[in-house]
DNA sequence: ATCATAGTCGTCTGCCTGACGATAAACACT
DNA sequence: AGTGTTTATCGTCAGGCAGACGACTATGAT
């Protein structure tokens, strides 16, 4: 009943899945691949690969979101004021059913990525094309079009939905949907579009403009949005929001 | 530069490791093991061990976790009313370093259990001695005879303690670490010893009294704690506290 | 009896939020 | 040029909740 017991050392595959989310046109979206080989051949998947021997997880993580999107992630530890295409990086969760990979006993690393809207949807070098689609096109099975993401993907991409709605909460983490200067405008529709609700833009903008060291004014302004100019902010130090901001109910 | 080329497959031993807390005269403690063998022989170390191969995670970590403790583990996903010694045990993280495990490439899954104050440490039927020590105790490396935590545990532990310390705000989690029934006071201790703060008892009554779903009287009271007898509760069925618990600044 | 200890109920004040009116500055029409 | 539309931004007000703290209650210890 040792636990060091060397006959009780099964190997595992370790690999790392993204949940690479953005918002575009006012929605909440996920990058998809198409599987190019059994199993789930043809079906869609959320990007990832093996663990190489040398790597560590966090690495891993990052170049696979490279070689999908080639966005640079910036470690959370780091402030990293990251001029242009970086994304947010960080680990979701681990899944590892002994049944969830067919052919052998696979262990998952599960990753949360999120990135500002790309320019390009960049269908990948890779031999396989890449999708961003509305999360609930993924999760909600009714497009036969799409069908059910392979592997357990959806139950991971629906933890890294929630990982994301609740933790825009409590932190900064919704400039990370942003480029790199925005307006309160912008801000407040990544979070519109995270909960899928409205909020009201002058309580929005009281309480961002409020909260010490969530934004700095870049002293530009832009009217990218038509209407009124607005002013440009990057995001500032903080990175917990106290108190939070508040999620509407239902 | 496939993501899926087989020589890419490099085997892996998966562990599970446990960070187990408990809050124990006013203060909050952790269970280490001692190491029987190498590397790291003699030093203090998190129970853990290897995952079998027809194990999911949970399962492993719940296994683990009732060889070093007799405790069982309930879901977080069961209500499970588990009348005696039950446990709240729910993943961590996972570490995955290339040079964490000496001997051969380790990914170990964190997991966090917290449990009520046991009657007994037990320390353990297998070989190693187990101990409880407040969690300073093995973060600040300041006592000669306890020395630091065998592999990367020490962050796995701070890891582990700072998701306790979080997660106590927004969530009924607190109450894991009380017997079945308990009194508002003892709540209270436990919310001060994992914050390691003084709570007013008064503020503190009206929140956790006033939180819908919170608290179920069950209509005894005690004087265990002397004083003016408590009216005892057991945990409702509400598992998210809005709006949270505040922690005291500072 | 008196004191110490805990538990429970209230009060008051200040801060934050939600609801919403009002104004400002751009563009698209006519 | 004027009018309407859109978006941004500033203000006001009422209600809810938390922190500070007073008061009272019910036990056991001395």
């Amino acid at each position: 009943m040792s636990p060091y017991d060397p006959s009780a050392f099964p190997p595992f595959a370790v690999t790392v899945d993204l949940v690479v989310l953005t918002v575009r046109r006012h929605s909440l979206c996920a990058l998809a691949v198409r599987r190019g080989e059994a199993p789930f051949q043809g079906r869609w998947a959320l990007p990832g690969g093996f663990v190489r021997a040398d790597e560590d997880l966090a690495m891993a993580a990052a170049r696979e979101l490279e070689e999908e999107t080639g966005l640079s992630a910036h470690d959370p530890g780091t402030p990293a004021p990251d001029p242009g295409n970086g994304a947010h990086l960080e680990q979701l969760a681990t899944y590892g059913d002994p049944k969830r990979d067919p052919r052998m006993r696979v262990v998952s690393v599960a990753h949360l990525a999120l990135a500002p809207d790309l320019p390009a949807p960049k269908a990948g070098g890779d031999a396989h094309s890449a999708r961003w689609a509305p999360v609930e096109t993924f999760l909600e099975p009714e497009d036969e079009e799409t069908g059910a993401l392979a592997f357990d993907h959806a139950q991971i991409l629906a933890d890294g939905v929630e990982r994301a709605r609740s933790k825009i909460e409590y932190s900064s983490l919704a400039t990370a949907f942003c480029p790199p200067e925005f307006t309160v405008g912008e801000l407040r529709r990544v979070y519109e579009a995270v909960w899928g609700v409205a909020l009201d833009p002058r309580n929005f903008h009281r309480k961002v403009t409020g909260t010490p060291g969530f934004l700095v004014p870049t002293g530009g302004t832009t009217t990218r949005q038509g209407g009124r100019p607005a002013q440009l902010f990057r995001a500032g130090g903080a990175t917990l929001l106290n108190p939070p901001m508040l999620r509407p109910e239902v």
